[in-house]
DNA sequence: ATGGTAGTCCGACTA
C-alpha cells in the first residue's frame, strides 16, 4: 500500500495540479491537509473519476482535511477524542483532523495548529492538540497493540535541529521550540514510530518551503509533514520520498507530497 | 538592492 500525505493549500486553485500528481503517482491512499474549503466545495470528483473513494471535512475557507483512497475506504471519523477547541468569543472545532479505514490500515489526516507565536493563545491550543490527540492514539494502541494505524500531515513541528535550514533565524520561533519538539515526541511514545525519514535523510531535506522571500530557490525549508506509524505498519515500510519536483514551477503548493510505501 | 507570496472572501486574515 502506497500512502501520501500532502498539504495542498487550497484544493481549488490546486485541482488540475492535484490531478495531473495523482496520474503520475500510483497513490494507493492520499490524505490531504488544508483544503480551503467547506464541503459543499469540495470537488469529489477530482477524485471518483480516477477511482478512488473520498471522505472530507472542511467548515470554512481555513484548514480542511480529506483521505482519498483506491483500496477500500470505511468508518469516517472526524476530529478525534476530546479535540481542543479554539478561540476565546466562540469556541470551536476546527476542521484539523480525520481518519477512515483503507483495507486493514487506519489513516488519519492531520493538520496540526501551527501556533502562530510562543505567547499566543494558539501556541498554547497547539500543545492542547498535541496532548489531546496523544491520549486517542495511546488509548487505541493500548487496547490493540497490533493495529496498523498511520497518522499522516503537516505536524507544524520541526523535530529536529536539521529540520530547519538554519536555527538562528528560529530564535524564540514556534515549530522549533523545547516544548513543541517534546510534544511531538510525546506522540510517538503513544506507540507510532516516524517512517519517512529513513528514505529521506537529512540534513537539508525538507518538506515545506515558504512562498515569501524565495526559500524554495534558495533551499531554506522546513521539515513539518510527517507520517507516523504504528509497530505493526511501521515495520512494514519499504520506500519513502519527498516529491520535491512538485514544489517546483507556477500554482505550486508550498509543501511537497510526502510518500511511503508498505508492505500491506 | 538585504526585499522578494499566495490562498480565501473582499481589507484582512492566515500561513
Amino acid at each position: 500500500m502506497r500512502i501520501a500525505t500532502w498539504n495542498v493549500n487550497s484544493i481549488r486553485a490546486r485541482h488540475d495540479r492535484i490531478g495531473a500528481w495523482l496520474d503520475r503517482s500510483d497513490i494507493d491512499v492520499l490524505a490531504i491537509q488544508e483544503l480551503k474549503c467547506k464541503d459543499a466545495q469540495f470537488p469529489e470528483e477530482l477524485f471518483t473519476e480516477r477511482g478512488y473513494e473520498v471522505s472530507y471535512h472542511g467548515l470554512n475557507q481555513w484548514n480542511g482535511v480529506a483521505i482519498a483512497s483506491r483500496v477500500g475506504l470505511a468508518d469516517t471519523e472526524i476530529g478525534f477524542t476530546d479535540i481542543p477547541v479554539f478561540g476565546s468569543e466562540d469556541p470551536v472545532v476546527e476542521a484539523r483532523a480525520l481518519s477512515v479505514t483503507c483495507n486493514d490500515v487506519r489513516v488519519y489526516s492531520l493538520y496540526v495548529p501551527n501556533g502562530r507565536e510562543l505567547d499566543h493563545p494558539h501556541y498554547a491550543y497547539k500543545l492542547d492538540w498535541y496532548k489531546a490527540l496523544t491520549a486517542d492514539i495511546a488509548a487505541q494502541l493500548s487496547a490493540e497493540p497490533e493495529k496498523k494505524l498511520v497518522l499522516c500531515g503537516d505536524f507544524n513541528v520541526a523535530p529536529l535541529d536539521e529540520d530547519v535550514w538554519d536555527m538562528a533565524e528560529f530564535d524564540g520561533a514556534t515549530h522549533v521550540s523545547e516544548a513543541e519538539r517534546a510534544a511531538f515526541d510525546e506522540l510517538l511514545g503513544a506507540g507510532l514510530s516516524e517512517v519517512t525519514r529513513q528514505f529521506t535523510p537529512g540534513p537539508g531535506v525538507f518538506t515545506f518551503w515558504d512562498y515569501q522571500k524565495l526559500r524554495f530557490p534558495k533551499k531554506q525549508g522546513m521539515r513539518i509533514d510527517f507520517q507516523l506509524a504504528s509497530q505493526a505498519l511501521a515495520t512494514t515500510a519499504t520506500a519513502g520520498e519527498i516529491d520535491r519536483e512538485e514544489r517546483k514551477g507556477k500554482g505550486a503548493s508550498d509543501h511537497a507530497p510526502v510518500i511511503v510505501d508498505y508492505d500491506v
